[in-house]
DNA sequence: TTTGATCGTTCATAGTATGAAGCATATTAG
DNA sequence: CTAATATGCTTCATACTATGAACGATCAAA
């Protein structure tokens, strides 16, 4: 894929290259480990599957959410929500309503309990992100930002060039 | 954790880190989720669950490895680590033999199908990371790289002080 | 009112992952 | 040299993540 006319001998900046990809791709693995355990970190604390966690987030605005809505914003199959709704039901952190208008539809909403979890959980989320913006210098933060805004156009562009 | 001296009136420096820590968030999650799609991507292209391709990867150098050696890297317990090789084997990827020095342990070695497998699989991900790359201008490479270089070691630094 | 679409559930299947218990083999202390 | 200890790997029980097909209930439209 490199190297197009000039196979035996690479110039430097193929070299400088090949080194950068290697960094690059050590880079990526190390921040994608360091996000993982931060993830399994919070299971743990929160005592609540990764999974279910992530649903608990979608709480934000939105007073009911639907089966069908959570299985599109976690990106899973119907059934998967079933079955994470079913652990949260049982840790009795949210609750499934009929909905008035439809009979097919559950609203599946937060309880007291759940929303005092849910807003613990992404006011950590918020202050753990926080307190990585600031372990930069302020003028650091835009470029930083603006850093991963291109690397992830330029993933999304890799990605559909992929296929 | 903010607004110590001013939790009334927040200036527009608060403001501006609130903004980016939101954004942060939202990119780091989207990113994530990228890397996630190109790991199932390559499971599916190659038919192989992802942890054995992340186990077909650590042949880099090494002739040999050790389930503990994998356990190690993969940073997983030594049982899951049996239960890969164990699905390699039956692919006929890699193939274990008897340690001559100690009877204890098994050599993980890839098979010439392995070999061929881990090669292919490299070649792909240095490609995709080296487009990646090819998405910046050769100038801005080095900042990209360095971005996430500090990225990276505040992350671990976060991560250390969150416990 | 039948037809077709939508919504959620159940079930079978598979992958990811851990930790305790166990067996064989090594190493070391007495 | 043997008894105790440590190491390396496997097995088993358990739990979480995830999918897709099949299904029953309900809705909407022809």
């Amino acid at each position: 894929m490199l190297h197009t006319m000039n196979d035996q001998r690479p110039d430097s900046a193929d070299v400088l290259l090949g080194y950068q990809t290697r960094r690059l791709q050590d880079l990526i693995e190390e921040i994608l480990r360091c996000c993982k355990e931060r993830t399994t970190h919070l299971s743990k604390k929160f005592d609540i599957p990764e999974a279910e966690l992530r649903c608990l987030m979608l709480f934000g605005e939105q007073r009911y959410l639907t089966a069908k809505g959570i299985s599109q914003s976690l990106d899973v199959a119907k059934s998967r929500v079933t079955k994470i709704i079913s652990g949260l039901i049982h840790k009795n952190l949210v609750e499934s309503i009929d909905d008035p208008k439809d009979a097919r539809i559950k609203l599946i909403g937060l309880t007291p309990v759940g929303q005092r979890r849910s807003k613990e959980l992404s006011a950590l989320m918020t202050d753990l992100h926080q307190e990585l913006l600031l372990e930069f210098e302020p003028e650091q933060r835009k470029m930083v930002i603006s850093c991963l805004e291109v690397l992830r156009s330029s993933m999304e562009a890799v990605k559909n060039q992929m296929v």
